[in-house]
DNA sequence: CTGAAAGCGCTAACAA
DNA sequence: TTGTTAGCGCTTTCAG
């Protein structure tokens, strides 16, 4: 089967392939005749259009570069399914690219998309970058732009971000009003600021609630199971008395969990505990796992119409970007509720 | 920023454009004086190549088309992890298309796909497709196919699947031997390949081990924990004895374990469960889940690999199809060991 | 309503 | 070693 192009659909009709092309199209001055004629013969002949010549020619390619860390992480490949339903429905396909948490990957993974012109990037950064400067590239080329999650402030680009400082505050203070009065935070040494927001709630949870801060109750480390155990065994040995603990994220809040449940420290009557990120598994441990929802497919749609809005507009970087906060949801279940957990149990 | 191409390098060094294109692709005739000139000035000038161009002329994008049902899936975003990972070590990049589980979709999918001339297309077929036309007609134009874990026999396409009847089989064997002597089987209502051979496994391990197979405890849903819980239910209303319960997949195998709790059953003393998945929350739960691994990470590096080997040949449906099954892989976990258990908690 | 013609930016065969 | 030239298949302006 060879290649159909408009020029054998031109032969086929004795027309010109303009007209064709026309036809195709719908462009409005084709008499219906023509069209359906033509739309008849595409169909028969096996025709398909090739967006590779019509986004040369128009200098549109109708794809959306999609640059993440890595689609292993449940909140990433949520976020992209939520950005390719809402652009497939708009006509736009997806380019994916992932950074792996590399900045150097994520300076080649531009470049790529760069080089495939993509009608704009929509990406949420790697977790080690320090200088901006393939990003404000993009930019300068008012190359449509736009951050999830993760974005940076230097740059002038829209984005779509939950309240992390809010979520913190929440996930405090609801330990709080729970009765607990001596909570511990688990967050990560690297420099993200998500994670500092989380941290900042927390402090400022604190701080309104009369509630002394203490440096050795506040834990740099790797985001891991592993570094919730840790963190655990620390305050145990060096005989630090707690008796809650709001993690960064729900697997270090699982890692806490498995090592209380190890010394026989009970959750949540003695110890309670609230993560970050409502992970799948949240609803299905024991006890469940109290958490904070980032909405993440409705931030996928988000982004995506946010973005189709910033596609529609001629300079890009006009005004000044549109910046979204998604509202963080509590999710209050079983590992946090000291007084009420006794009758659930 | 006004772009730049290779005719604005060629003037700037007062030398042709042919000559530029040549320098810029590393052609062994060009001499290395002018290539690091080019080099420098393309730089100099921030030239990327227009791969539109590029793609347009050499007939080849380098693009490869991902079409499954849904990133929202934990296993399939898995697997694109993997895709992607390799692709993109190889110089290809992916555009990413989901089907929503809809063959319509999915035809879509496939339509767009094709338009962009991608190089190929990897694919994991929706559950409710019924014709195989629009696959079959990606093999007419000589487009090289693959599928991965859902593909369909019908096309002479290569796939990497994992061997769901062993798995089954190795299950429901598992079950036995750790003491299990009635075991259910929760399976899917619609006729999907991989859980009709979940299900010959289960049948031919009771056959071996020469134990009764019962309708009654065969039981078809929908995919969910929701069902799991009704099977559940329903056996115990129907006062079906059963110690054992083989699911489809692992959210099914929480919703049993629920209601077993739920009715003061123990799990594994008196019933033991597996699911099938090793979806991330089975090593959280309590008890932990044991379940069929199916080496998603793998599967993806698999695949890739495979299409890359299929890319390089000419003829790519001249040679009988190449077609991976990987093993399952076992994981006991505290659900399903009945002696062992009591030591364990 | 339709045709003619130019050209998007690149690759590659053929010349020199 | 470099230049010349002809398209890839489409969009789009200008004519008619």
């Amino acid at each position: 089967m060879k290649k159909v192009t408009i020029l054998d659909i031109a032969k086929e009709l004795d027309i010109t392939f303009s007209t064709v092309a026309r036809a195709l199209n719908d462009h409005p001055a084709i008499s219906k005749n023509t069209k359906e004629a033509v739309k008849a013969t595409a169909e028969r002949l096996g025709y398909r259009k090739n967006k590779i010549a019509s986004s040369l020619r128009s200098g549109k390619s109708n794809i959306i570069g999609v640059l993440v860390p890595s689609l292993d992480v449940s909140f990433f490949s949520s976020v992209v399914h939520g950005i390719e339903s809402v652009m497939n429905q708009n006509g736009y396909s997806i380019l994916l690219y992932q950074s792996q948490e590399s900045f150097k990957k994520e300076d080649k993974g531009i470049e790529t998309l760069l080089n495939s012109r993509v009608d704009g990037i929509i990406a949420s950064v790697a977790i080690n970058r320090e200088d901006t400067r393939t990003f404000e590239d993009i930019v300068a080329r008012n190359i449509p732009l736009a951050f999830f999650d993760r974005s940076l402030d230097s740059i002038q680009a829209p984005s779509v971000t939950i309240d992390d400082y809010k979520g913190g505050y929440m996930a405090t203070e609801h330990l709080i009003q729970a009765g607990y009065r001596q909570i511990a935070h688990i967050t990560e040494t690297r420099n993200l600021t998500i994670f500092k927001e989380r941290l900042n709630g927390y402090l400022d949870a604190l701080k309104d609630y009369n509630l002394p801060i203490r440096e050795e109750m506040i834990f740099k480390g790797n985001l891991s199971l592993e570094f919730g155990k840790t963190c655990v065994k620390e305050m145990t040995q060096r005989k630090i008395s707690f008796d809650a603990i709001f993690t960064l994220e729900d697997y270090t809040a699982m890692g806490v969990i498995q090592q209380l449940k190890e010394q026989q420290i009970s959750v949540p009557d003695q110890v309670g505990v609230i993560g970050f990120a409502n992970e799948a598994f949240g609803s299905l441990v024991t006890p469940t796992l109290s958490t904070i929802d980032q909405q993440t497919n409705r931030m996928g749609e988000e982004i995506a119409k946010l973005f189709i809005n910033m596609l529609k507009q001629g300079d890009f970087y006009k005004n000044s970007p549109k910046k979204i906060k998604l509202e963080p949801l509590l999710i209050v279940r079983e590992s946090s509720l000291k007084y009420v957990s006794s009758t659930l149990i």
